[in-house]
DNA sequence: CCATTTGCGACTAATTTGGTCTGATATCTG
DNA sequence: CAGATATCAGACCAAATTAGTCGCAAATGG
């Protein structure tokens, strides 16, 4: 309905993975998927394409596995999200050339278009530094909600 | 992956159709559903979502129909989509009482949560009465992306 | 040469979503 | 009152999407 699909949520979990082991060791798939105790063959396939998008760079090989491609401070929730699942379109309406059918009778595409920049907006705002930061102090916020 | 159902879709639309169609005649889900090219079926269902979450008021009977329940400008596109889809949640671990087995392994969760709000606050902003107005001043900045 | 690891595509299973049908109840109109 | 028109609710099926698996090829380091 208005998810973040498995795929993406892994994908952001091993670009942090990664960003806080940066400067050691390559990190491999098996390696990243025991340590969240996600499916390995799935974590592969994730790796797979933040790999062909740049976004993580592999290294083939015993002992190889993937390093960051960039910075984590380059690197936005966005980036890894559409590597993973393509462009975040919140309707298959939003492109001008819509393939709604209803296309020209249909009087929210163009409110939705907007909406769709904000939450791109939000989601390229936020990066993988920040994601790997911010832990503490939040937890005061926490109770008053 | 990331995209409004078809059925929160709908909802925007029909009750921006009765946001235009105001202090005229309640409009049945037929002829809601006719207008916009859409199943009545599934139109009937939708507004009988929005029904039961107050958003719409509905008069049973012949020369029934739906009308708003609230003024445009208080029901924000949120409000629809949560009345449609359940409450909108990028991820299902963003809640507090996490189920995502991964839970306290995951290092993700926290960060995530505050993307959710960011859009939900988005989405809240966005009210029927905005949907309604801006059609017009658009155009020029369309022609420059 | 061999163990390890990525790369890629085909495939199946599970879940979600889209959409339909049926029967009941309420309400207006003549 | 009778009949037409609506909503209401839930069960139900079909289609599409997503999750997850498997097998094989190609690198790479030791």
């Amino acid at each position: 309905m208005f998810k973040l699909s498995k795929k993406a949520d892994y994908g952001l979990i091993a670009v942090k993975h990664l960003a806080m082991h940066r400067d050691q060791h390559a990190c491999s798939a098996t390696e990243i998927a025991e340590e969240y105790g996600i499916s390995t063959m799935l974590m592969a396939k994730v790796l797979q394409k933040l790999a062909r998008q740049r976004i993580v760079s592999a290294r083939h090989g015993a002992s190889g596995g993937y390093l960051l491609a960039k910075e984590p401070s380059q690197i936005s929730a966005l980036d890894v999200i559409s590597a993973i699942d393509g462009p975040v379109l919140i309707t298959s309406c939003v492109t001008s050339h819509g393939n709604c059918g209803a296309a020209d009778r249909c009087t929210v595409r163009e409110p939705l278009r907007r909406v769709n920049e904000s939450i791109l907006s939000v989601l390229s705002t936020v990066t993988i530094s920040q994601m790997s930061e911010e832990q503490h102090e939040h937890a005061l916020v926490e109770l008053q909600t």
